[in-house]
DNA sequence: CTGAAAGCGCTAACAT
DNA sequence: ATGTTAGCGCTTTCAG
């Protein structure tokens, strides 16, 4: 790999100091006299002296690498966490191994293993449900996690999130007031603990508060993506619904595109209420109604609550809970 | 970083071999007597151990991990050339450090050094433009570079991307076929290669075979997101426009919301082409008739170039230009 | 087929 | 303030 052979051995002879003072300057170590550390800097930059980290990661233990799970970086509510976390991370002198998963629980296991096997100082994960095998895996190995923008059932590790059962319930509250008695729930599969059990908590709750019995014909499990919507539009119109609240917004415009195109007038005739606010909601016509929730900043906060658990730092509360608002827009009356 | 103390001396003890021996099972090592190879595993697999890469990175001066420079990893764009970069780096067992760069020149001469401190295998570059600066440090590294998406104005380092000057003189001439007369160009800073050369390039071969004189008129310079477009709208088609390409599909809605509330219609009064062929194109009203880049090949192919570099395969051709298509879809007669 | 031993380049006590 | 000396955990000759 390294193709420089400029080791802190030649600049410390060529500096006629040893090998530890070059490390103590390199480091930033306050015990070097002004003239010594001048010299050293002077040599490492006239040998363009580059200090080795996998070295430096050896003999310290830490590799100022963190390693991020991620479902799949193209998908834009995962990315705009991955920007958080990656700024955080620069911020504070960090690089991000980002690996792929695809959700799946066999990849989730082998990224997380070969992650740790290389020594990153911390861990952030993103996946809409945690396995038992994974929750293993996190408490025996002894690196700091948080998840983003995911649920853990037991907060045996870090979270960042917002919170999804007000948040939804607020939603569907919206459009209870609306007047709708038949508002559909469509989401992604209800054994995720965000989906099947905050989101669809939040729902019945504000059923409940608005007088609404809940029927199993109204809730919709999908896919997350455009042309599955388009397909369940004209189920969730022979469901009866009026209204409908939506989990993700790529599944929200393939619904709402396929309801204008079957002559559903939105929000005339059906209203819609999404949940990522993302630039999708504001390029649909009818510019989609949604949840925003605070992507950036929850990858952002990850990181930086997992700085402080690296750096062993107390914190006080490793559960945070973002806010959230609604923004309404035209697919809403 | 380390929490787990399990160490190769430990399973060479508990096996009563020589930590070379494990060392070879490790690294599936055929000399090694298939008894011994099974014990090995087993006392491995008993205590669970897992060799550190670092340690495994200094000593073979190799770390089985790539840098990935990317502008913006919450772009689409950006981000499925990312997704085909780290499907194939899996699939060779070589994990990603990412890197967001901003397009900022500085930083990414900042990133790049941290990742060749980082000791990476390699590098996969992308990057609206190749500074002076950059190239000097691709030259004087030896780590293998490959750009993707990107262009390399003198083929120093691997590169992967369509022929933007054909694929852009396609669509203009697409345009001109459809008796337009006078075809707006939108893209980007004419400073990049990309923008600036090659798809200009294409423009103006289309206009002169379609016998159109060029106008700078009709060129406009803009960012590359969806507020830019809709504000563009206006002055586009003041300058007498009846058409337009455009190079980014974020802008191109932009501008295709901003004409239609303006009361234009699309394709009627004005037709559109864009670039990448996103799911944005799908998305709008009417469809967006595009570019079909590749991009998630783009980004597979790069890293496959990338290993053959690394592996010092002799390559062929470095430069590897791959194909495009042009999807009509609502946007064009 | 297996072991011994010398590093890889750097940090971190421990001395001085 | 600076130098000495062990390692960090693993790969890789070189022997045998």
């Amino acid at each position: 790999m390294d193709k420089q052979t400029i080791t802190i051995y030649d600049v410390a002879r060529e500096a006629n100091v040893s090998m530890a003072t070059v490390s103590r300057v390199v480091n930033g170590n306050q015990n070097v006299k002004p003239a010594t550390r001048k010299k050293v800097l002077e040599v490492i930059d006239r040998l363009d002296y580059r200090p080795n980290a996998v070295a430096r990661g050896l003999a310290s233990k830490k590799t100022t690498t963190v390693g991020v799970v991620i479902p799949d970086v193209s998908n834009t509510f995962f990315s705009s966490l991955a920007r958080g976390i990656d700024d955080v991370a620069t911020m504070y002198k960090y690089n991000i191994i980002l690996a792929n998963s695809d959700g799946n629980d066999q990849k989730e296991i082998n990224v997380l293993n070969t992650l740790l096997a290389k020594q990153v100082d911390g861990i952030i994960f993103m996946g809409h449900h945690i396995t038992e095998e994974i929750r293993g895996e996190f408490s025996r190995s002894k690196t700091p996690v948080v998840l983003s923008g995911s649920i853990d059932p037991d907060h045996q590790v870090g979270s960042v999130n917002i919170d999804y059962k007000e948040a939804t319930s607020d939603s569907v509250s919206l459009l209870a007031e609306n007047g709708h008695k038949k508002i559909a729930f469509i989401s992604g599969s209800l054994l995720d603990p965000i989906n099947g059990k905050m989101r669809l908590e939040g729902y019945k709750k504000a059923l409940k508060s608005a007088g609404i019995k809940y029927s199993e014909g109204l809730i919709f499990e999908s896919e997350y993506n455009y042309k599955a919507g388009e397909t369940l539009a004209t189920r969730i119109l022979n469901s009866g619904a009026t209204a409908a609240f939506i989990s993700d917004d790529e599944l929200a415009v393939g619904i709402l595109n396929g309801l204008t195109d079957a002559g559903v007038n939105v929000p005339d005739d059906f209203e819609i209420i999404t949940s990522n606010n993302s630039l999708l909601t504001e390029i649909a016509r009818p510019r989609l109604s949604s949840i925003t929730q605070p992507l950036y900043d929850i990858g952002a906060v990850s990181m930086r609550l997992l700085t402080k658990m690296m750096n062993k730092e107390e914190v006080e509360e490793k559960t945070i809970i973002l806010p959230y608002t609604i923004s309404k827009k035209d697919s809403t009356k």
